[in-house]
RNA sequence: CGGGGUGUAGCGCAGUCCGGUUAGCGCACCUGGUUUGGGACCAGGGGGUCGUGGGUUCGAAUCCCGCUACCCCGACCA
């Protein structure tokens, strides 16, 4: 490999430029001219599509709808939740005016002061208001309910600092807003997606995560109870990669939406909201990329495998592209997605290093030798091993073989965590466990005093209150005053 | 919003302290040739309002003042 790169992407480095080079160099996305915004490139993309496709089967199947709602909110709409503005009111776009005109003084366009709006528009930096002010129209008897839809948009949040795909001003996501008749089916509701959240993560994204509760301070603007999913990365950070809300009938009482039961009661109608952002490719590729760059669990890499043929003639490469032509197409009737990358402008060490910067699965090499023999060099990108393997067969081979690089993939970092989750019992060893990264489980006092000590001292935030797992009660690490149950502590993105 | 840093070719940088030929290097790009089983080599070539506005000077990438953009560290957050 060239030192150049082995540079870039060593993690001896600082973790947070190992990653940004990552990104960059692995062609998923780069800073835009806009402040704070990423421009997605082609290759990121189609990783984002794998992942919207997946969680979108994934709505469906548990009875979700898809709809679109604007982009603009007006500004007297987020007033209404008090705890919601309070939560989104300092990293809100505002738009002022609907129109430019040329500068009088010849130097380009500027805003026309006449078209100052009577009332402003805040870029959505979450659906709730201006959706609850929809149903309000589409909710009025028990028989409207429930409501289980679910938006793909771009949302905006005027953020201090921004890391590409972890915390961008805009980004994409998918927001899910139901509207239920009783409590405990907009609970279950809530608690049911986190679970799909869960799924998607340990089973596609091949990333373990605790799913928990969050604590009151760590809580969504305007919700009762945060649901959690929290990875662990490779720096020993946690990300918290999805949420779910259970609000409550908060947003009903805002927005004034009522239904009218079947023993013809008017009651308030009520709500969860749920989320995933762009923010689960940060999550995929610090879960698991090396020093060589990106690993990519098959379940979402644009392509499974790649084909690079090594050849010295024309004659050959035609031979070449004779013998892979079969095996391209068996492979993607069994289903797994090949790109034949015979292309003429780069050589074979070329390709190599750039497949598995961009994290393929598995790569093949066939040249003269192969040809010969009936041969195929099979390198995986999870174990960075090689084999050569008879062309019999191999399509079926390659098919299995896709399972155990992402059970593979799921098994390492379950390893890791497990290897970085840790039972602390004094604060005293807190303070020093902290500095190793990890997940820390200890004894908390259930008050946000404690919590913001904690904080502020080591930088270590509560990521959540298990939902699974041992619930034996202590005493708190700090206080010593009685604790339910141990908690997850971490350093946090 | 506080602290620090950086703006020089598509990308990464040197040059700035101490002003002085035609602004340089690596990668990338173009042409020709030899190559091709782990990011090839040789030869030639193209590409620059030195972030921006002003000032000092015979002369400014370099010195002075203003503005601006981005990055990093905090605070805030999916």
């Amino acid at each position: 490999m060239a030192k150049e790169l082995k540079e870039l992407t060593s993690r001896s480095v600082d973790y947070s430029q190992w990653y940004q080079d990552l990104v960059i160099k692995a062609d998923l996305a780069e800073n835009s001219a806009v402040r704070g915004c990423m421009v997605i490139k082609p290759y990121g993309y189609a990783i984002w599509e794998k992942i919207q496709r997946q969680l979108d089967d994934m709505f469906k199947e548990t009875g979700h709808v898809n709809a679109y709602f604007p982009l603009f909110i007006p500004k007297s709409f987020l007033s209404k939740e008090a705890e919601h503005v309070e939560g989104f009111a300092k990293e809100c776009a505002v738009v002022t005016h609907h129109r430019l005109m040329n500068d009088p003084n010849g130097k380009g366009v500027v805003v026309d002061p006449q078209a100052k709006l009577e009332e402003e528009l805040i870029v959505r930096p979450t659906s709730e208001t201006i959706i609850w002010s929809t149903y309000k129209n589409w909710i009025q008897s028990y028989r409207d309910l429930p409501i289980l839809v679910n938006q793909w948009a771009n949302v905006v949040r005027w953020e201090m600092r921004t890391r590409l795909f972890l915390r961008t001003a805009e980004f994409l996501w998918q927001e899910g807003h139901t509207a239920h008749a009783t409590e405990e089916e907009a609970v279950a509701e809530a608690r049911r997606m986190i679970d799909v959240y869960s799924t998607f993560a340990e089973k596609y994204m091949g990333m373990p995560v605790v799913i928990g509760v969050k604590s009151p301070s760590e809580r969504f603007a305007g919700a009762l109870d945060t649901y959690t999913i929290e990875a662990l990365m490779q720096d020993g950070k946690a990300l918290q990669s999805g949420t779910s809300h259970f609000l409550g009938q908060n947003f009903a009482k805002a927005f004034d939406v009522t239904f009218v039961s079947k023993e013809n009661k008017q009651e308030y109608v009520w709500a969860t909201s749920w989320g995933v952002s762009t923010r689960l490719m940060g999550a995929l590729i610090m879960a698991h990329s090396d020093d060589n760059g990106l690993v990519l669990p098959p379940a979402l890499a644009p392509f499974q495998v790649v084909i690079v043929p090594i050849y010295k003639s024309e004659e050959q490469l035609k031979a070449i592209d004779e013998k892979v032509a079969p095996i391209v197409s068996k492979l993607k009737a069994l289903g797994v997605s090949v790109k034949y990358d015979n292309s003429d402008n780069k050589k074979p060490g070329w390709k190599f290093s750039e497949y598995e910067l961009k994290g393929v699965p598995v790569r093949l090499a066939m040249g003269a030798r192969d040809l010969e023999n009936n041969t195929v060099e099979v390198a995986r990108r999870d174990t960075l091993t090689k084999e050569t393997r008879s062309c019999e067969g191999i399509e079926e081979y390659l098919k299995q073989l896709m399972d155990e690089i992402q059970a593979n993939i799921f098994q390492k970092a379950f390893d890791f965590r497990t290897a970085n989750t840790r039972e602390v019992n004094s604060y005293d060893e807190f303070k020093v466990e902290i500095e190793k990264g990890g997940f820390l489980l200890c004894h908390w006092d259930g008050t946000p005093e404690t919590e913001e000590l904690i904080k502020n001292e080591t930088k270590a935030t509560i990521r959540c209150i298990p939902l699974a797992g041992d619930k034996t009660p202590g005493k708190c690490m700090v206080t010593g005053k009685p604790s339910l149950c141990r908690v997850i502590f971490a350093r946090a993105y």
